[in-house]
DNA sequence: CGCATTTCTTAACTTAAGTGAACGAGTTAA
DNA sequence: TTAACTCGTTCACTTAAGTTAAGAAATGCG
C-alpha cells in the first residue's frame, strides 16, 4: 500500500528516504468500512482524502432525494469545499466499499508543506492537473447527451458500473434511475 | 489595473515591495482585441492567462458547431488543459471583449516560483480553490434542469447575459439556440 | 428460512429539449 | 442601396427525459 503511495508520488517529485519516513510516521493510512459517512450536510470538516483501494461517493439531499455527483477510486484525492472555504459542507460523503484511504487534514498539510517545500510543489502540480482534468469533464457532460454520456462512462470507467448501484450513476449522469434504465434497453435494442 | 493585481494576490499572500517590483518588471500585462483567438485546437501553447478586465471564452468545434463551455470574466485565471498535459488543444479561446490579460507562461513560472516560494503557495491555494468551486459548479450542473440553470446564471453572472451573445450561452447552459429562447419565452409568460 | 427493504425494470402519460424551417431585425460588405 | 449574413425568435413536429405507479429480482436481517 505504501509502494501504490511512493509510485504515485513519484509522478510529481522524487522523495529521499528521509521524506518518505517522514510521511510515514504521520500515520496518515486508515481502514474504513462500506457505508461509513465521512463528511455530512452542515459539518465543517477538516480533512482530505487520498483513495488508495476502495471508492468513496459525493452526493447531495435535494428534496429527499440523493444526487450523487462524484465517485472517487485508486489514486483519487478529494478535497472537499467546506475544506477550502472553511464553511458547512452542503454535501456528504460516504465509502462505497471497503477502503483504504489516506486521511489529511489542514495542519498536517501546512506542517508538512512548510517543512517540505516538494510537498508544496505536488500538491500545486496535482491540483493544477486535477482542475484542468475537472473542466474537460464538465466540457464533455455539457457538450454530450445522457446517452453519450453513458456510453462514455462505459469506456473510460467501466468499473463504476459493476462497483455502484444504479440510481447513484443515473444522477452522476444527471438522469433519474428509470431514464438509465430505458437508455439501456435502447442502446441493447440498437446493438440487435 | 497594477493595483488590482495586488489587491487580488494579497487574498493568498503579502508581498514586498521587492517583490512586487520583481513581478511588474516580467512585463505580463497584454491588450488583447475583441475577436482575438488566443488558443486554437490541435495547437500546443504554453500560456495562461488572468484576466483583469474583458472577458475571454473556451469553446469546442464538434460536428461544425460552437459549443461553448466556459467564461473567464474580472479576476478569473486560465490555465488551459493543453499547458499542463503538454498535448494539443481540443479546444479554442478566444477574446469576446477588448481586454486586459496577464499572460503568463510555464518558463516564467517555474522560475518565478523557484524564485519566490511565495507564489508558490498562492498558486497552490489558488488551484485547490479553483477545483472546488469548479466541482461546485459541476454539481449544481448535473443537479439542476436546463431552467433552473439558466435563472441560477441570472442570479450569479447576470453581466454575462449582457456580454455575450444568447447562442453562446445556450451552449454554456449545455442547450441549443431555440431551446433558450422558448425557455426565456416561458418564463415570462409565468412571472405575468 | 421468510419477511422487509432496496434495487432495477417496465409501462403509460406528461413535459421539455432537439430538429428543421421560416421570418424579421440588425449588421456588414459589395 | 442592395445583397448577404448573423442573430434571435417562433412554429410544427420528433425524440427523449421526467413522473407516477406497479411489479419482479436481489439483498439484508431477524
Amino acid at each position: 500500500m505504501q509502494d501504490i503511495l511512493f509510485e504515485f508520488i513519484s509522478k510529481y517529485v522524487s522523495l529521499t528516504e528521509d521524506e518518505k519516513n517522514a510521511l510515514l510516521s504521520l500515520d496518515l493510512f486508515h481502514s474504513v468500512k462500506k457505508g461509513k459517512v465521512l463528511l455530512k450536510e452542515g459539518q465543517k470538516s477538516q480533512d482530505s482524502y487520498f483513495v488508495l483501494k476502495g471508492c468513496l461517493r459525493a452526493y447531495y439531499i435535494i428534496d429527499a432525494e440523493e444526487k450523487t455527483t462524484a465517485f472517487y477510486t485508486e489514486l483519487d484525492a478529494l478535497t472537499p469545499h467546506c475544506v477550502i472555504n472553511k464553511a458547512p459542507s452542503h454535501y456528504f460523503i460516504s465509502c462505497v466499499e471497503d477502503s483504504i484511504l489516506l486521511v489529511s487534514n489542514s495542519d498536517i498539510e501546512i506542517e508538512v508543506n512548510s517543512k517540505f517545500p516538494k510537498f508544496e510543489i505536488m500538491c500545486r502540480m496535482l491540483s493544477e492537473e486535477l482542475l484542468a482534468k475537472k473542466q474537460i469533464d464538465f466540457d464533455e457532460f455539457k457538450t454530450s447527451s445522457p446517452e453519450q454520456r453513458y456510453l462514455n462512462l462505459l469506456q473510460k470507467r467501466p468499473d463504476l458500473l459493476q462497483r455502484v448501484p444504479q440510481h447513484q450513476l443515473a444522477s452522476y449522469l444527471g438522469i433519474k434511475p428509470q431514464s438509465l434504465s430505458r437508455l439501456r434497453a435502447r442502446i441493447l435494442e440498437k446493438k440487435s
